[in-house]
DNA sequence: CAGATATTCAAGGGAGTTCTTGAATAAGAC
DNA sequence: GTCTTATTCAAGAACTCCCTTGAATATCTG
């Protein structure tokens, strides 16, 4: 290989992406513009970051390419520039949870005890909704079930559910779910509803794997 | 969200597999061991690196899980953790494709005109392989042939093929192939081949898309 | 057991990353 | 046109990353 010059631009490109994700706050990032649009601000307070830090990060990357924007009003909103990305970021952390070591501990500390929750698959859920034998909460800030949600799910925010527990059908097999098996809402909903009395279930990941699969999704309040 | 400490340890982790991949010389290595496994010093001639360098980076990603070790005699030989690894790579290589700025050109740059190439896509192979119509060549080192290649495919050594001409059915239809679209050894090939008179293409991508798209391979001398 | 050799370790200089702070910018609102 | 406010910029301290150099280690070979 005469010019290995050559090459090793080519592959510091190819490493910009992956450069791009090298960053716990960035991930995190990523992790919730998989759910769609967000502002700065929003974002800042998701991550736990100022705002200045929030922005910095988000143009880096922007700088690579992983995500765009568009002026809304006063704010600015991010966004992931392909479903790509999004496979991305579920290819990368099913290699960290396959290789990455102590990551189950982390996963463990950070979601708890997960062992006394009832879960359903994508695809039962698919088969109830046909059915109509199930309701479904989409237990996501609502911002993000206008971004788009499971076709049929209702929008109740987390913070909302106590409030509005009696809103729902008591007879009713009642499934949560939220951003994904690292996010903790779809178990604090489904805690809340069973010490409610209710028969209640999480979806085991989130409405991205579920767009991805190309299942009905619906968008708007 | 009160302890946001567990969160942000958590995608700390989950970003480790993103900074093992976050250098262009790691990056170079996770291309050449998707063809197989090999020991530190090849590695390092490979990379164009110093051998001391090249462990360095090799510990990174094996800390990072996504590689692993065996002794072999008296070399120490790396290899992928397992396929996921191969295909977080080719995700990660098609979104800087469609996303990061200025890629096209340095691609350009180094695998240098392709215009004049014929090339073949993997369907077309197989299909053609099936029907026994044409002659293919992998034209990877000899160790990565071992290590697993087209079933029914011939090991020619890019180095090697001039000398080795006249061994080629002169009527035949001949597919070369290498590591995938960023390694220049089939282009070579066909050129080469064009050059004595023969009819000749490339396969599109490698092996590694061959081998994750489950078409038949085959392993050793 | 001694020698050979592949690999790893350790230390250091230069560059890049991350977060903080305070100021600057620029678009919408009044 | 001025005020408001969301976002970005700029500079700096602490830290990590990358490559080099030379030495240490550990396994195979004879």
């Amino acid at each position: 290989m005469a010019d290995h010059a050559a090459k090793a631009a080519l592959f510091d490109a190819l490493a910009e992406c992956a450069k791009a994700l090298a960053n716990g706050r960035r991930a995190e990032l990523i992790d919730v513009l998989a759910q769609g649009e967000r502002s700065v601000e929003d974002l800042a307070l998701e991550i736990d970051q100022t705002v200045a830090n929030t922005s910095q990060h988000l143009q880096r990357l922007l700088r690579a390419g992983l995500v765009r924007t568009r002026r809304g009003g006063t704010r600015i909103f991010y966004e992931l520039s392909s479903p790509l990305v999004s496979t991305l970021w579920r290819t990368m952390r099913r290699v960290a949870e396959e290789h990455v070591e102590g990551l189950e501990q982390l996963a463990a500390a950070y979601v708890g005890d997960r062992s006394g929750l009832d879960t359903m698959t994508r695809d039962e859920l698919r088969e109830r909704l046909r059915a109509g034998d199930v309701v479904v909460l989409d237990v996501r800030p609502s911002a993000e079930y206008s971004a788009g949600h499971i076709r049929g799910a209702f929008s109740v925010p987390i913070g909302d559910l106590r409030a509005r527990l009696e809103d729902i059908d008591s007879g009713a097999r009642v499934v949560a779910y939220c951003r994904g098996s690292y996010c903790v809402y779809a178990d604090e909903a489904v805690r809340l509803l069973n010490e409610a009395g209710r028969d209640a279930a999480r979806l085991e990941d989130g409405f991205p794997e579920w767009a991805s699969a190309r299942l009905p999704v619906a968008r708007g309040v």
